[in-house]
DNA sequence: AACATGTGTTTTACCAGTAAAAGACCTACC
DNA sequence: GGTAGGTCTTTTACTGGTAAAACACATGTT
């Protein structure tokens, strides 16, 4: 459990701070086996990002896959529910630039998305009477009901999905994640440069 | 699942084991606030798995940005170094369907990609000798030479933005990624359903 | 040998996202 | 009160992805 960040020698072990684990159950995923790879070819490379970056985004990757399965059967993409959820949780209307920070996609995307989703039925939109450059976008009662359908079957199937996990172990990783996250969304010079 | 199930609030930390990082600085990232949108509005809900499975999502996409910095300077997106990437760490030729396991993606956009980059001069492709259905893709050596100098960049980077995180928490984080992941690739199934 | 079936790769048609510019409108200052 | 500059949203032009079909070839069967 030591240096993830000095150099992790021999053995993809470096960053796997568990205690006894060494040869049994070896973690076969795909991650590990590309990070073996990289330390044949290149044996100076600290390697350690690689184990936290690529699972993550591998993880993302396929967790994506697996929460749309209910939101495809309802006839939705995971951007669509996403600002549909947006104006349910804050339980309120959102304009459109509103919904831009609330989805963190671009506003041309945004309104893509909301044309659609006026003409499915599930969004309303009126312009704002002082400034009207604005809209205010907000769910008509099918939009409501169809949000609402969905977040539990949602949460369910996230709950057997993250099963693989013990509850502490689904505990500790969203505190390294918020841990993680927080610093990364707060300093977001860090990404930009 | 009752409403508050095993979540881990301010007790995470007692569920979560880690000793001196009990630093119980409220965090602020943006997942929370979602959560904690949900909650109001359906109580009932048990929104647990969102702090995980959210967390991951919105680290990947910060992340992507983040490390997309480097490539971007050499030209390159991050599928495109994923393609060269796994010709530079299994050190060999690889055939199209070998590239497509390896970077998870669709065929038609190996291809794509495939061609994009053999125009480039990054990567060579031959024909197979007995089975003429088949090519074998190979790295140049600019295509080499190009992969081995972003590496070192594209780490240093990874592991600045990692820094957010002690190095125990990096190793804690890629070990429960890493469970998950296992778990998660091994049983397709629950992917594809 | 001829054919059905399967595999490796590419092509086609299409869809969603982005960046940059445009459009519409506000506001504040001269 | 007109105009410069800023803000909100949409449009445009384009890129890159996918699914499904098409294509090219191999293989096993009769």
């Amino acid at each position: 459990m030591t240096a993830t960040n000095g150099r992790p020698q021999a053995g993809g072990d470096a960053a796997n701070g568990r205690p006894g684990n060494g040869s049994d159950a070896v973690h076969t995923d795909t991650v590990s086996t590309v990070v073996r790879q990289w330390q044949a070819v290149h044996p100076e490379l600290d390697t350690g990002p690689m184990e936290v970056i690529g699972r993550i985004n591998r993880c993302a990757a396929l967790l994506q896959q697996a929460e749309d399965a209910p939101l495809r059967r309802a006839g939705l993409s995971r951007p669509e529910f996403d600002l549909l959820g947006a104006l349910r949780r804050t339980g309120h209307e959102l304009t459109p630039g509103e919904l831009v920070r609330e989805t963190f996609s671009s506003g041309a995307a945004v309104t893509k998305r909301l044309k659609q989703l006026t003409e499915r039925g599930l969004v309303e939109r009126r312009g704002d009477a002082r400034d009207r450059r604005v809209a205010h976008v907000r769910l008509t009662d099918a939009g409501r009901d169809l949000v609402d359908g969905i977040l539990p079957e949602q949460l369910a199937y996230e709950t057997t999905v993250l099963s693989a996990l013990a509850p502490e172990g689904q505990g500790e990783l969203a505190a390294l994640l918020g841990d993680l996250l927080s610093r990364l969304e707060g300093r977001t010079g860090v990404l930009r440069a």
